[in-house]
DNA sequence: TCTGGGGTCCTAGGACCC
DNA sequence: TCTGGGGTCCTAGGACCC
């Protein structure tokens, strides 16, 4: 049987430890010594691979670590930094290809489709030279695969770690997807990769082997394009450009201690509602819908989802509705691990329509203290003006604005999934 | 693994319409 | 009230990613 593939040629460049690579990239009293970042969390964030060596990884309370190594370098972490790092990395990946995806803060991905001619080489030696270019001028390692789709290039990448460069092609691609599990594959989690194995697909190359009409019969779209891709196919395009606009925008922190303190739990709140819109602000973005919930200590959830009258930027138009919905969700007994907010049916602000009967001179207003606010916290850092003080300077129209913002529905949810999961 | 924080996309089923 | 067949929009929730 013959491979035919899409003749793409797709890069995926993907730093390793990155967080910790870069550390010891700035401080060379750190390299060759096991580092671990995520201090502020007390978990691990990411771990130098001699600390990985000593059995650290990526999620672990960072008491464990100490109680492996207590020699471990434990550090913050410098997120402005890495993002420095990653732009540096892109910058360099944009000196052989336009098409370059900045996919998140340590990976990316490249199509140098048709460009051997125009840059004397094959497409390994541009993978290869990439990767060195990145190596020498940061001072940090990245791991690189190359083949014909995106999907073919993580499993590359991922496949020789750290400092890897490996290209599937047709000569190998079976032999690697043999070595590669199910689980191992971008986009196939745990829930279809235990399905998989039920009907005894347990390699990538099992999956990739299996025939169209199967896969219609027991696959969704999204595992069918992972299917596609495997067999060389490319579903998937590089995606040009950062990422400069959100769907949704989440805040959450969890407190340690957990509480059962009202008070308390409700500023964590608000300090989270207010995070929020500064960072819808920020994308000049205005919500449609918001939804708050809170998590106990045994990680159930309870949230309320309500629709606003209109769109809005601005925390103190929404605090009298959070006020009532946090009401209707704290439970006086209950130990509390963290809260959070998500806003979404985000628009431009720019597109923002006023309610006939509301008074354009009060959202003028608004505007003008949020800008305030807004270069304030820019000047002198996050958090400079919190939702006491912003509600101070509003008081006065309080009252006015009482019914701005007002829920239109709502639902509630008891339970919503474990989200996320380490790397 | 005693479990952080921030996202995206897809789908089934109901509401509503002709 | 013995209830055809189709389309569109929205929502809730699942699965996955870093």
């Amino acid at each position: 049987m013959f491979f035919h593939h899409s003749g793409k040629a797709i890069v995926h460049i993907d730093g390793d430890a990155f967080f910790a690579s870069c550390e010891q990239a700035i401080n060379p009293q750190y390299r060759g010594k096991p580092v671990v970042t995520g201090a502020e969390r007390n978990i691990v964030s990411a771990a130098s691979y001699e600390a990985k060596k000593l059995g650290i990884k990526r999620g672990i309370p960072l008491w464990k670590v100490k109680d492996i190594c207590k020699d471990v370098i434990i550090l913050p972490s410098h997120y402005e930094t890495y993002g420095l790092f990653s732009q540096r990395m892109y910058d360099i990946i944009r000196r052989y290809t336009t098409q370059v995806e900045e996919y998140s803060i340590d990976e990316a991905f490249a199509d140098i489709t048709g460009l051997r001619r125009p840059l004397h080489k094959t497409y390994f030696e541009i993978a290869k030279a990439m990767k060195e270019d990145i190596e020498r001028e940061l001072g940090i390692t990245v791991s690189v695969g190359l083949s014909y789709t995106k999907v073919l290039a993580k499993i590359a990448s991922k496949y020789r770690k750290p400092s890897g460069l490996v290209h599937i092609h047709s000569g190998n691609i079976e032999s690697i997807l043999k070595n590669t599990e199910v689980i191992k594959i971008w986009g196939i989690g745990h829930q279809t990769s235990a399905m998989l194995y039920k009907h005894n697909i347990k390699t990538a190359d099992d999956l990739s082997k299996k025939d169209e009409f199967w896969v219609d019969n027991c696959l969704s779209k999204p595992y069918k394009e992972v299917w596609w891709e495997l067999n060389g196919k490319s579903v998937y395009p590089v995606v040009n450009g950062e990422k400069d606009n959100y769907k949704s925008i989440g805040k959450t922190k969890t407190f340690a201690p957990p509480s059962t303190d009202v008070n308390y739990i409700f500023s964590q709140l608000s300090k989270n509602v207010e995070n929020a819109f500064i960072k819808a602000r920020r994308y000049n973005l205005a919500a449609n819908k918001i939804m708050l919930y809170l998590k106990t200590n045994n990680f159930r959830y309870s949230g309320l989802e309500v629709k606003l009258s209109r769109a809005s930027s601005f925390p103190n138009e929404v605090m009298p509705l959070v006020k009532e919905v946090f009401a209707k969700l704290f439970l006086p007994q209950e130990l509390y691990r963290a809260t959070g907010v998500v806003l979404f049916g985000l628009q431009s602000r720019a597109s923002l329509q006023l309610n006939l009967f509301e008074s354009p001179l009060t959202i003028e207003k608004l505007e003008r203290v949020y800008e305030a606010v807004d270069a304030l916290d820019e000047k002198y850092g996050k958090h400079t003006i919190f939702l006491g003080s912003s509600l101070l300077l509003l008081q006065n129209q309080q009252h006015k604005q009482k019914h701005l913002i007002n829920v239109r529905q709502s639902r509630q949810f008891i339970h919503l999934p474990f989200l996320g999961n380490a790397n």
